[in-house]
DNA sequence: CGAGAACTTGATAGTGCTCAAACGAGGTGG
DNA sequence: CCACCTCGTTTGAGCACTATCAAGTTCTCG
């Protein structure tokens, strides 16, 4: 959108944490080659497929989904603009789960050829890169944790707080307000709640004043609190921006 | 253990999916120089440190686990001999959770320097060592499956079916048993259970005749009944084993 | 043999699920 | 422009799976 900058939301998130100069900023525009519209719903690679390219989201939001034999399913993760999905995922036979758009999206297909000249382009790029994969982890070890151990509403309250941070690092939430177009559905798959449930955490975040739900849109009003409801500690996003909440571990046993 | 061949359980592990010469074989001894005991209970590297080596893990237990503020905690990965813990965290600023030996291990700790250097030592060696990272990756992502939609009795039936496959590669399971050192309430950690209800599925399934459990010891009665039981796919786990059981997913809306 | 850890089991409570129905908003065709 | 249809949200009632609390019992090891 804004032409003057790179229009490239990797750019924007790898800013994070690198010091990119104009060069490797430039190096990392070759990726979006093969740009690829997404309708909402639409299947970007499937169970069972074998990849043959990479994926980087350009614009809108991508989940990873793995469906239960049951019908039930469990989304492992929420990929926002500038996210990879799977770095060299051409190295495994085949796909262990989906990766559908939960609204029209951009995507870039790259070549693993292409990614493998663009990593090793330079070595902030390397880096980056590296931290990006780490940082992917770490938010799927952070998920684990929520659905294992937290209640349901703090995990929906960790969810916000979540996608707050990293929105804001590609410049898609500013302030208080940012877009999540997700339905109650596809929140409680993410939680690994039901969406009836999903429907009451989100009503008693509203009736405590601590965010506000309207349209797709959430407002946090209390963004000290949301966290607190939360267990939030945002040292796991590894960004800059990490400071004040240290966690107050305590071992056991 | 075994002197003729290699004893480093890396080796096996990588040798599941990659055809590796004697040389890389030797390349990868390399890594093992640094190998210190860590007692049970013992704290390999804690939340909040500074990462300056890479661990591998040669012999015993490891877990990967997240304390939370109200003195539960996820146990999010499990290491046997043949895992690292984390290629490249050195780039991460600090640890966002601990690593704990569960039993008396072995873990070697590597220098990025030299691990880079025989990472990139040869072609199948460098493929080796991605396979590993996603399958690492897939697995927190199963977990997550597991504690976001399978009940209690299918989250524990299915941690074991892929220790099962895991322990095999390393050539710690044959056959049928598996020596498994958990404690109950460790088990309840890395499912997202309590100690007791742990209880209560592993004598469902003892009373089933599906495993009999004595001893830290597992033998798997009625290998199929259990999978069934799990909803187990081993796709996730990448191995040349995969074959039989496709899953059968079907989208929904 | 004693002490502590781990395992078992029972009773009770509660969080979150299931089933059901009504309501609201957006889109489409008549 | 309105009827109608669909998808998503909201709310209620009842239930079930799993947690919590509380003893015992068995195992392990010094």
């Amino acid at each position: 959108m804004d032409e003057s900058a790179s229009a490239n939301p990797l750019t924007a998130k790898l800013r994070t944490i690198a010091d990119l100069s104009p060069r490797d900023s430039a190096t990392l525009d070759r990726l979006v080659q093969d740009v690829r519209d997404i309708p909402s719903g639409g299947t970007i690679i499937d169970e069972g497929d074998r990849p043959t390219r990479i994926h980087l989201v350009l614009a809108g939001w991508v989940a990873r989904m793995k469906y239960l034999s049951g019908g039930s399913r469990q989304i492992t993760g929420l990929l926002l603009p500038g996210d990879f999905c799977n770095l060299h995922a051409t190295i495994l036979d085949e796909m262990d789960h989906s990766m559908t758009a939960l609204v029209d999206a951009k995507v870039a297909f790259v070549a693993q050829d292409l990614l493998d000249d663009v990593l090793f382009s330079s070595r902030a790029v390397t880096r980056a890169f590296w931290w990006s994969t780490l940082l992917d982890e770490a938010i799927v070890r952070a998920w684990l944790v929520s659905v294992g151990r937290r209640s349901g509403l703090a995990r929906v309250a960790h969810l916000f707080c979540e996608l707050q941070v990293r929105l804001t690092r590609v410049g898609l939430a500013t302030g208080d307000t940012m877009v999540v177009p997700l339905t109650q559905e596809q929140l409680g798959d993410a939680t690994g709640l039901t969406s009836v449930h999903v429907n009451r955490m989100l009503r008693t975040l509203r009736d405590a004043e601590v965010i506000d739900v309207y349209r797709g849109r959430i407002r946090i009003i209390d963004s000290s609190e949301l966290r607190r409801i939360a267990g939030f500690d945002p040292t796991y996003l590894h960004g800059p921006e990490t400071g004040a909440g240290k966690s107050q571990h305590r071992p056991r046993g």
